[in-house]
DNA sequence: GGTCGGCTTGCAATCGATTACACCTGCTCC
DNA sequence: GGAGCAGGTGTAATCGATTGCAAGCCGACC
């Protein structure tokens, strides 16, 4: 009896008309029944529900975002997915978005032509409800030029210098003067820091913050004792070689990222320096492995799930509320670091 | 004179009516200029790109992609984004599929509600043109649940067993057994291993191909020298604990990550045990940190960006050529593992 | 008894593209 | 000179939902 089990066998999808026909009303009461049930009479909803159930029917997302004018999709704008930094921010607002019914689409800066051609696709052509960046490198006019309109943004993480668009932030000159505060209480009187990439706004900030937690202190502020980098594990090691070369040697050092602390520390185990005894060593951001380096990475922690959450949370907020969009300054969120002591650091000798 | 910037100001999006005037040809004749060019007479064509141009004029990829039944998107099921492991291999999979001008899905098995509502949401509301797996916790039969038809799906990395669906694998056991060979040529006799979630695939796939290395090469296999983890570092370093408990210990132990062979690493040095003088210690990975950690870990490395490339290859080319869907087997590519010595590995004393 | 208002429901337009089909023009070939 | 064909274009249906408007029904109120 092959006619059984004929109901839904690979057949199209189901269709609102098909679930409007199965249950003898409208194509526009199903609809209402579905998105707005108040509307309906009980016994019709009940009706409906049921023609929904048994033809199996969903709703094609495609059909209702042209006809709502949505895409039921935020995009977020990554430099780099590999870095397992912004995978946890993503995670946070993939977390979000899909909670608020909305689907995640990434899209990686750093791709070859990323620029024009997706960037502005996004931009304006009804692909996403919502713009997260993360890549404070893409200026901020990117954004408007050709002054046509164009969906929310919002800044995480990083974001562009004097930009009037909302941004969630860490307290990135705070973690870092808390970094300095840490060492100088221990008695550091020499104090170096590895710098990020130089057109980083974090970078800048981390600097602005070491700076000036230096001066608070009147402790010295040595062009030497600056170390170039970008980010990553080979910067670091890098860096360690430059210290080596050092006639008068920090005995501390703050890492503007925990992977340059690690390549830093990791280059001078291989020079036989010790951390903390020879020198102590601060990072920033606290990813995972750094409670599990050689020794225990000391850092400045900072939430990156929350981060992402909050971000999420505010572009959503902006895309429900398309009213109330105050490009002012004020819209900036602030998240506090927070000093987590481990092993590599200790008082001078 | 306000009317002169009057074209383009904040109006809704030119759309191809627009279009359509302004060159004074019909709707259809600018979708064929645009998108089958050569069925269109050369200076029509020429007028058409001018209006478009003049308008700023973008395709609504919503209207096209209602009409065309389809998505313009992928989706990536993988188990919790934040992990770094993944997000290298998301990374080759958003370099290809944007290069194919698909956009990028990503959702997060781990999310609470994930099973259910959003994944069959992508598997028949026409959201997405086809799955790249990660997770292969995921049975196979999920994806065929309530015969309906689905969109193409591909497993990548991981994979369920028994699946009749495409998947693109590393050689994990060809990798374990590198890692043996290694040791075993170093002249150990004793070799440990530290297992990652049991129901995992990959950790069944690697310890298959530990014990056969074990056994082809006599050496003992002892119940007490398998550890038991989940792949992160806090199991690493619990499987430290548990060896040095041991009344015998392994002289060397392989780890099914990378991870776990730092936590382990670390949590020896804690308990002022020398990797590798007392012990040699061979990762699964080759994650970035791995180079770095103290000491270099010995690892079996697996190109993770090439396999996002490839599996999203392959799922683009069964999205393009719905016709041969050949669900049979022999459709698994499987890319090679290759061992990376460094410093955790030595030879006996 | 008539009017008004609230609650349900259906009709049909609409979102913005794609594309099957028909039509027109001009040329070739017999 | 007419049939046939190819190339180029327009008309209008279509994808699958949402929603403004109108209409029907029913009870309440004067």
């Amino acid at each position: 009896m092959p006619g059984r089990r004929g109901g839904i066998v690979n057949k199209a999808s189901p269709t609102i008309q098909d679930v409007a026909r199965m249950a003898n009303v409208s194509t526009a009461t199903v609809s209402r029944a579905l998105s707005a049930p108040a509307s309906v009479a009980e016994e019709t909803r009940r009706l409906v529900i049921e023609a929904v159930e048994r033809s199996g029917y969903r709703v094609n997302q495609t059909a209702r975002n042209l006809r709502r004018k949505q895409a039921g999709a935020i995009v977020v704008l990554v430099p780099n997915i590999g870095n397992p930094f912004f995978s946890r921010i993503l995670a946070g607002i993939e977390a979000t978005a899909s909670k608020a019914g909305l689907n995640v689409l990434i899209a990686d800066t750093r791709q070859p032509r990323a620029h024009e051609g997706p960037l502005s696709e996004y931009l304006h052509n009804n692909r996403a409800d919502g713009i997260l960046v993360l890549d404070g490198s893409l200026p901020d006019r990117f954004f408007s030029a050709g002054n046509r309109s164009h969906p929310p943004i919002v800044y995480a993480c990083e974001w562009s210098e004097g930009t009037r668009l909302p941004s969630i932030r860490f307290d990135n000159a705070g973690g870092a003067a808390l970094a300095v505060e840490h060492l100088a209480d221990l008695g550091h009187k020499s104090i170096g820091h590895i710098l990020g990439p130089l057109d980083n706004v974090l970078t800048r900030e981390r600097r602005r913050g070491f700076d000036n937690a230096l001066k608070a202190r009147g402790l010295p502020m040595r062009p030497d004792w600056y170390f170039d980098g970008d980010f990553t594990l080979a910067t670091g090691a890098n860096a360690a070689l430059r210290w080596l070369e050092l006639p008068e040697r920090p005995t501390a050092v703050t890492a503007s990222s925990d992977e340059m602390a690690c390549g830093f520390m990791s280059e001078l185990y291989r020079n036989g320096v010790k951390v903390p005894e020879d020198v102590s060593v601060v990072g920033f951001d606290d990813i995972d492995i750094a409670e599990r380096f050689i020794p225990a990475l000391t850092t400045i922690s900072q939430p990156r799930m929350e981060i992402g959450e909050t971000a999420a949370n505010a572009l959503i907020d902006l895309i429900r509320n398309p009213d109330r969009k105050p490009t002012g300054t004020g819209f900036t969120r602030l998240l506090d670091a927070r000093l987590v002591v481990r092993s590599s650091t200790r008082a001078v000798a």
